[in-house]
Formats: structure tokens, sequence, C-alpha cells
RNA sequence: GCACCCAUAGCUCAGCUGGAUAGAGUGUCGCCCUCCGAAGGCGAAGGUCGUAGGUUCGAAUCCUACUGGGUGCGCCA
């Protein structure tokens, strides 16, 4: 059930036979017919604005076309009354039995908010995808959690979802990390090491230094890189995706497809991407403007492969070539784009930090030229997080030198916490995280009060059932009880903007909003004992009162589920 | 120099394919509660939505220019 869609549904069908009486010209267009929670519950509980929207295009008076719609409206039995109001606005009150009937609906579908709005089109989400030369850190974290809940809502908004992570290890970074173990296998040897610039030094290599030496004995003492560097890598890389996967799982993330950019190489597959794109007159040998402004010290004009991503949008062509004839890193990027777009997907989603930003229009010119413009790339970057703790900037590294990780904070606060947090922002806004505020139980920390609202639900539903009560027909009459059925109503509406605009962080804010209106009216049951939901001595009244916090359970459930967080059921 | 992102209450931030008197938390001020329906409640004050134009019946939202902050800018991924 969608109260809202079931509402327009209603103003269109009314439009329509307006037009069939006559009282509209043919052929309107009513896609822009809107019927949306008034700002001001003074206007009612639901406003359009078809009247204005079809004045112009209709040729009559915005108020003259509200009157009549309002007339056909006020025949259906949900609306109790629909009056002309401002410019032209048309505000509906509903007859009281449709809040009623919509908790009701909640009760009987705990899949109430699903939405089929994707039709089933596949989308593939391409996030985290850290490169694997250590743990993963705070950054990384939210690019996680913001990946993953976008995954769970555009499932849950009725998308075929497929969770990617592109592991780079093709690049020279994992030779760097392939060093780096080696030095640590030495050093499981009893030999001294000296960690220069240009390696990881990080604690966490040193248990992969001696799983390497337990592995291979002392086969790879004193020899030279063309011995071991193969073989040192490919161990590496596997330890250290063995430990991102942990902390993952950690965080509660299942990826799909692990996505190996060396796999890209010596396989063709690069060389085939580019032939695509050179099929499409887009790759030739040219020499670059040198950037404006400041100019790297070393510039010199050299001529290098490049693919003409001007023709899509992009800045300046890209080189896909260096001069000695090996790729750029954007070369496997365009084949790896390349495999999403010929595995059939309809739209494709890459979560980057913000400090790649300056690569998206690239990518989306890739993307557009490979896929002939049909499959959209949408790029989502996700901005800073700041740590805190009671204000104060927090430093913690247990393990990895410099930087929080991951684990750091999922030990501090849990993996629902962390989650819930770090989406209580849009993406592209700084994020400031405070351990403290995290784990406070009051009224400013949203996790917690959104969770407090379910577990005071919870509550109430366990000492109905110890009355041996279940949650019956609502009868819905105080404000306060309204207006929790209202935010209720919102929710399959809320759902597909979320989705479509790729923003779960609205997801967040809508259960906060919910459980505001919950806590209101629990907080009303003080000074009016008759709006509690537990009625001791009436098991029958109990029985419909008990329906709504029912509701507000399934919601909140279902909002928690889809940005992975846990609901808890009591707070203890 | 260029590109992208951001600018909303003292502070931190929401704000729907453009909709009515721009919201929440926190802080400030006032009143109430101290009852385990505990982890507070009610109310008030507080805004030229960075600036200036434009489009529109209607702009925080779309367009242009500017100001301020962040990020990035050819053989690093």
């Amino acid at each position: 059930m969608n109260l809202f869609a079931d509402i327009q549904t209603l103003v269109i069908t009314s439009l329509d036979a307006m037009v069939a009486e006559g009282a509209l010209p043919e052929g309107l267009d009513f896609a822009n017919v809107a019927v949306e929670p008034p700002r001001d519950p003074a206007h009612g509980d639901m406003a359009t604005n078809a009247a204005m929207v079809l004045a112009k295009p209709a040729g009559a008076k915005p108020r003259d076309i509200a009157e009549a719609l309002a007339t056909h409206l006020a025949g259906d039995p949900r609306v109790a009354r629909a009056e002309v109001a401002g410019p032209g606005f048309l505000n509906l009150r509903l007859d009281a039995s449709v809040w009623g009937g919509l908790v009701e609906a909640v009760l009987a579908d705990e899949g109430y908010g699903r939405s089929t709005m994707g039709q089933g089109a596949r989308v593939n989400v391409e996030y985290v995808s850290a490169n694997p030369t250590g743990p993963l850190h705070v950054g990384h974290t939210r690019g996680a959690v913001f990946g993953d809940a976008l995954a769970s809502l555009l499932d849950y908004a009725g998308h075929d979802v497929t969770r990617e992570y592109y592991i780079n290890d093709g690049g020279a970074q994992v030779d760097v990390l392939a060093r780096s173990v080696y030095l640590r296998y030495l050093e499981a040897h009893g030999q001294e090491v000296a960690f220069e610039d240009g390696t990881y030094p990080g604690d966490y290599l040193i248990e992969v230094g001696e799983a390497l030496k337990s592995e291979v004995g002392d086969a790879f003492v004193g020899k030279g890189e063309e011995v071991w560097l193969d073989a040192v890598r490919s161990f590496a890389t596997e330890a250290m995706m063995g430990l991102i996967r942990e902390d993952l799982a950690a965080l509660g993330v299942e990826i799909d497809v692990f996505f190996s950019e060396k796999s890209l190489y010596g396989t063709g597959r690069i060389e085939a991407a580019i032939e695509d794109l050179r099929g499409k007159n887009l790759i030739y040998k040219g020499t670059l403007e040198p950037p404006k402004g400041k100019l790297p010290e070393d510039w010199e004009p050299r001529e290098q492969t490049l693919f003409k991503s001007t023709d899509y949008g992009d800045d300046v062509d890209r080189p896909i070539m260096k001069s000695d004839g090996s790729w750029t890193y954007f070369a496997p990027d365009i084949a790896y784009h390349y495999d999403k777009v010929s595995r059939g997907f309809d739209q494709l989603i890459d979560v980057f930090g913000a400090d790649h930003g300056g690569y998206v229009k690239r990518m989306k010119a890739a993307v557009a030229a490979l896929s002939a413009n049909t499959v959209p790339l949408d790029v989502k970057l996700t901005q800073l997080v700041k740590l805190y703790k009671n204000g104060e900037p927090f430093k913690m590294s247990k393990r990895a030198g410099t930087f929080v990780t991951l684990r750091d904070v999922v030990d501090e606060v849990g993996a629902g916490v962390t989650r819930f947090i770090m989406l209580t922002r849009k993406n592209d806004a700084p994020l400031d995280f405070d351990f403290a505020k995290a784990l406070e139980q009051s009224k400013d920390n949203p996790v917690f009060y959104v969770q407090y609202a379910n577990a005071r639900a919870h509550s109430v539903l366990r000492k109905a059932a110890d009355m041996g009560v279940t949650p019956g027909v609502p009868a819905l009459t105080d404000p306060g009880e309204l207006a929790v059925a209202q935010k209720l109503a919102e929710w399959p509406r809320l759902v597909e903007i979320a989705a479509r605009t790729h923003e779960p962080h609205r997801i967040a804010f809508y259960l906060y909003d919910l459980a505001s209106e919950f806590h209101a009216l629990w907080n009303k049951g003080n000074d009016q004992p008759e709006l509690r939901f537990v009625q001791e001595s009436d098991s029958p009244a109990t029985s419909g009162k008990i329906a709504l916090p029912k509701a507000v359970s399934i919601v909140i459930s279902s909002g928690l589920g889809i940005l992975g967080v846990t609901p808890l059921e009591e707070m203890r």
C-alpha cells in the first residue's frame, strides 16, 4: 500500500474524468501532477499542485481547475474535505478511517514500503575498492557503509543489485606491498631490516612475513626480486584481501563480486576495450597542453596515446598509454567498466572518495562511449570523516601506524552505530564522528533515539502479550496518533525518493522523524493515560492501541535493515 | 589558470521531479517533571537560505556571473 500513490491515482482519474466531460482539454500531460505531504499540517493531510501545473497548458485559471477537481475528489469516500488554498493548491483532508486502514495495511505486510519502481533493472554498485595494501581505514568505512546502504536501498526499491569491489592488484602499489612483505619475511628469518621510503612499515605485515616464511621456508632469502616478486606479490595481496574481507565482515558488508584488476592484464581484455573505442574513432596519438597555472617541474611535451573523452563531456583528452608503451591506470579502469557494460547492467554506480572527484568526468565519458550512451554511470563521492572524542580531535592507531582503521571504529562503538552515524550526513558533506556521542544514550544521538523508539514499541507489545493481547483493529483519534500514522504513510514515498536520488541518508533522517513522532505520542501518555498503548484493565482497547506501535516497529525495522543496522528490541 | 563539490538559525545539519508562513538537533531563555510510560517534557526567541542578476504563476532548489571554503589537474593508482 502506498497512500500517496493511491491518492495520486485518484487525482489523475478525476482529471481524466474532467477531460472526458470537457472541463479540461484533451492531450494534457499529467506527469508533473504531484501529491505531497503539506509542510504545514493545518493545510490538511495531502496537497496537490494539479491545478497550478495544468493552468497554463489548459488555458484556465488555477483556482477554477482546483474547484472543479475538488468537486470530483470529494465524491471519493477516502476524501473528507477538499479545499482550494493559496495560488491554487488543493488541500485534502482524508477520512479518519483511512489512517486506521493504513496501519492495518502495514500490519498485514512486513514488506510495507518495498517498491517495484526499479522494475528489476540490473544495477551494479561498486564501492570500497581500496588498494589491497593494508587494513581499511575510516575513509573506506564511510564508502563501504554508503555503498552498501545504497545497494540495499536499490534492492528494496525493486532493482536487481550486484555489489562489487574492484581490487587494484595490477599497479605499482602491490609491488611496493610485495617488497614490504619481503622485508618482514627477512625479519622473520632473524635479519635486521630497514623500512625505507616507499615501503609500508605497518605492523600488520609482520604476520604476513611470518606466514610467508612458514609457506616457503628460506627459499627466497638472499635471492633477487626476479626470483620472488611474483610469488610474494600474489601471496601478499591474497593476505591483504583476507584482511579486508574480515574488515568488511566486521562491518556487515557482503560483496557479491570481487573483480581483480590483474585479471585484465595479459589476457587481451584491456586491448579489447581500447579496440572498442578505437573502432569508434576515439583513440589517437597526440600531445596534451600543459595545465595552466602551476607547471609541473619536469614538464615537457610528449606524444601519448589518448582517449578522446572530450567528445563525451570531459575537459581534456586523457592518456591511456605511457611513453614507455605500458598502460596508464586509466586503461584497466576503462576495461573494467567495459566488462561491467558487457555483463549487461542497465545502470552503473561507482562510489569513490572525494579525492577522486577529478576522475568522474573521464569515467563517465568512458562508459558513455563504451555503451553508446545506453548505460548511465552515476559516481557518488564520499567526503572526509573527522574523528572526535568528546569534541576533541581523536587519534588512535593500534595497528596501522598513522591512521584509524575500520576495526578501531567498529571495536569501539559497534557495526550498527558506525553505520547509522555514517549515514547521518549526505555523502558529499564532511562528517564529524564523535566516539563519545555515538554511544551516548540521549536524544541528540540519532542512533539511540531510533533504537529506543523501536525498543519502546516492543516493550508495549511484550506487555500486551503478557495480557494475552495481540494487535487488532486500530482506532486512531488523537492528533498524536494521527501524526504517527501520517509519518508511516510517507514511508513508501520516501523509499522511492531516496532510491531515485541515490541518497540513503534520507532513510536515516526519516527514521529519526518517525521515532520523534512516536516518542512524542508516548510522552503524551504521561499526562493522558487514555493514550497509553497498554490499557491494563481493558484488553480490547489495548488490542486496538498496540496496532500503531507494531506498525512503527515494522517500518523502523525495515528502515534499519536497509541501512544495515540490526534493530534492538530492548535497550539493556 | 581550469574542473568538480560545498555555502541555510550562535553551532552541527535536513529540506521531496521548483510549491504555501524555510525545519530538526544542540546552545540561549522561561515553565513543568524527579511518576522506572526511566535514559526528561512543553514553550519562546533566533534566518536578506554567501552576493548580484535571470527563468517561472511560484526559487534555498533551475541558469549566469561573482565572493568564500574544500578537492583534483600529463608517464601515481
